[in-house]
DNA sequence: CCGCCTCGAGTTCT
DNA sequence: CTCGAGGCGG
């Protein structure tokens, strides 16, 4: 190698460096590349090639560096030449304005300027800069003293290694490192698919990801940061005001959160919380709150602290979305269908405005997967805000006494063995006079999208089955006034109300009948499906494996199912009993639904209607010719939207950009058609 | 045969 | 709402 080829190369090499980082800030930091990913991999390569063939030129702010460290042997502790201190937390607008009127008076002044910040929830880290490049940074451990994770921090690609502008000689500023909720699903996704152990939320696989001794390992982990504080600071200066401090760290190359917001007053403040809780769902990271500062620096040292908090900040929490508690043991149901369920029993928690007290575990797979033993602490949250959800246990507070779980080889009910097929999750009691599974076939029969009598519901059906009253659907109409007065103990006004449910029901639509005999693949669809194509019970019934498999969506498990119901002498006998109770097991006129002004259209109905009921509303458009459907797809053509719509429907629709459509929208749409609108 | 789309079934609390 | 699994198109 001649000199001149050594010297161009190192001057090569300096010139990919600076291109490269110029473009990784126009991409991890500002997010809006100007380069192709394939002239930036392009420029990487060079840079690559030429540090594999003058190691001597490889420097350790170079952006080929960001990956493939050495582990470590464990973390080196960092003293906080600053302590990172915790802040004070308020739970509502009055403790809010408390915090700042306190402050206001401690200053003396009426009012003070505020910064908002959304509040990361992830890990706190603090980077120290020497001369514009990045020297050290740690995790905030116990505040005083944390661990030396810079290997990991630089592989995070919008930490900035070499500063932008003028920088001063040497300061500390302080940031969250987190990880993004689609890189996080993404993540555990693979974890899934590989059997590994899932992470429970973003900041346990960004606290996981971050603690990782191999960087190589970290450096896979879809990590970023935000940067919102000025630690120290020396042989330089800063500006005075914190919002300024925040533009500042931006020109310098930090990514600043785009939410930060001045304001002048609480009561903008209180604002922003609102403004930031609304926009929370959208954001692609978790936050727990806002942070609020006031805004002048100066008077951050007349504020001072109380104990290890600073009385110049605080954070404004959000109730919290999960909640920790302990698994009590593990207990297992019996469905309609025989399906055993396992369901974790739990310490009564609050999560998101609810007291939880069980969960469903779905399946003994789940189970193993998540390592879910009794006795441990899990984090619940609500799906959706709703439905309970554990997320996973925490393995760290296990003390050894957990209990693993196990499924029952006997039916917990009527102890018959269990079976679970080869290759399915599901394991199920194969008798079909389980009291459980007759007990809540009653209930489905009498359940809304069946037969829909209201009073039926769990606690008189339980009556009335233990009684030996109603043992099947059947029996329903057989029950008596003295009955219901004399062994239920029901007031004559109620028992009267429940024989009327019970006698207008007789009129429900053979889809509903077929829907509620409960046969074992068959709900709402495929009973609309049945009663369509063949237009009465009997002739279902009667009908062969082949005529049910030319039924659309009717598959041959499906269509062995069906038949089967129907030769089982139980159901025979129920059945019986409901043609002798008047119900209505034919109709007349059906609309296939390839006829009527709405033939070859889908439509989903979400929310709660004003005018009509939601079956009101699918009633009708599927009188009409329509496919009513529950989820969203592609081939949805209409989505009706009431008060308080489903949030996956809405989001779906949103993205495949489908039509919709509220009450008025609805009635527009059915005129264009020229379909009847009552 | 695989992957996508639906459907079925179980489930919580106010 | 979630997960499992059947149906069916590519």
């Amino acid at each position: 190698m001649t000199d001149v080829e050594f010297q161009n190369a190192r001057q090569r090499a300096e010139e990919l460096r600076s291109i490269i980082n110029y473009h990784n800030y126009r991409y991890y930091v500002l997010d809006s590349p100007e380069i192709s990913d394939a002239e930036y991999d392009a420029l990487m390569e060079e840079l690559r090639t030429i540090e594999v063939e003058y190691p001597q030129l490889v420097t350790p702010d170079s952006p080929t560096q960001r990956v493939g460290a050495e582990p470590l042997p464990s973390f080196e502790p960092v003293q906080h030449r600053l302590p990172m201190l915790s802040l004070g937390n308020v739970f509502s607008e009055q403790e809010l304005r408390a915090w700042y009127q306190r402050a206001c008076s401690l200053l003396g002044e009426d009012e003070a300027a505020l910064v908002g910040e959304p509040k990361i929830d992830g890990l706190a880290v603090a980077l120290v800069y020497e001369n514009g490049r990045f020297v050290q940074g740690a995790t905030r451990g116990n505040g005083l003293v944390g661990e030396n994770v810079s290997a990991n921090l630089r592989t995070i690609k919008s930490i900035p290694i070499v500063l932008r502008g003028q920088a001063p000689e040497s300061f500390e500023i302080r940031g969250e490192v987190y990880m993004t909720r689609s890189g996080f699903e993404q993540l555990n996704n693979e974890r899934a698919a590989q059997g590994q152990p899932l992470f429970a939320n973003p900041r346990n696989a960004a606290a996981g990801a971050l603690r990782q001794l191999d960087p190589r390992v970290s450096a896979t982990r879809p990590l970023n940061a935000w940067f919102y504080q000025l630690g120290w600071l020396e042989g330089g200066s800063a500006p005075d005001t914190h919002h300024e401090v925040l533009r500042w760290f931006a020109e310098l190359g930090f990514r600043v959160n785009p939410l930060n917001r001045r304001c002048a007053t609480i009561v903008d403040a209180l604002r922003y919380t609102h403004d930031v809780g609304h926009v929370r769902d959208t954001l692609d990271y978790d936050i727990d709150g806002c942070v609020v500062k006031v805004d002048r620096r100066d008077w951050w040292d007349e504020l001072g602290y109380v104990g290890r908090e600073p009385r110049w900040a605080t954070a404004y929490k959000y109730p919290p979305q999960q909640a920790t508690t302990r698994l009590l043991q593990i207990d297992v149901s019996v469905g309609r269908t025989g399906v055993l369920t396992p369901y974790a029993v739990l310490e009564p928690v609050r999560v998101a405005g609810a007291t939880i007290s069980q969960a469903t575990l779905f399946n003994e797979d789940n189970i193993r997967r998540k390592d879910v033993r009794q006795g441990d602490w899990v984090i619940i949250e609500r799906r959706g805000e709703v439905i309970p959800y554990v997320v996973a246990p925490v393995a760290s507070r296990r003390t050894g006494e957990e209990q693993l779980f196990e499924m029952p080889d006997r039916c917990p009910v009527c102890g018959t063995p269990v079976q679970r097929r080869p290759g399915e999750a599901m394991t199920f009691c194969p008798n079909p006079r389980c009291p459980a599974q007759a007990y809540r076939r009653v209930l489905h029969f009498a359940s809304r999208a069946a037969l829909d009598i209201q009073r039926l519901g769990e606690k008189l059906a339980l009556a009335l089955f233990t009684a030996g009253l109603v043992q099947d659907p059947g029996d329903v109409y057989l029950v008596t006034k003295d009955q219901l007065v004399q062994v239920e103990r029901l007031g004559e006004k109620s028992a009267e109300n429940l024989l009327g449910q019970i006698e207008a029901s007789k009129q429900k639509p053979l889809r509903n009948v077929l829907y509620g005999l409960g046969i074992r693949h068959v709900g709402e669809q495929t009973a609309d499906a049945l009663a369509r194509a063949f237009a009465s019970l009997d002739r279902v019934a009667e009908a062969s494996l082949s005529d049910l498999e030319a039924v659309p969506d009717i598959g041959p498990i499906v269509a062995q199912s069906i038949f089967e119901f129907f030769r089982d002498a139980d159901n025979l006998r129920v059945i019986d009993k409901l043609r002798r109770a008047g119900l209505c097991l034919a109709q007349e006129r059906v609309t296939p639904a390839t006829e009527g002004p709405l033939a070859g259209t889908t439509a989903v109905v979400t929310g709660t209607l004003g005018r009509w009921t939601r079956e009101g509303v699918q009633d009708l458009l599927r009188s009409q010719g329509a496919t009513v459907s529950d989820s969203v797809s592609r081939k949805t053509d209409l989505v009706v939207v009431g008060a308080s719509p489903g949030g996956t429907k809405l989001k779906r629709a949103q993205e495949l950009g489908i039509q919709m459509v509220d009450e008025d929208g609805l009635v527009a749409w059915l005129r264009e058609r020229g379909a009847a609108v009552e």
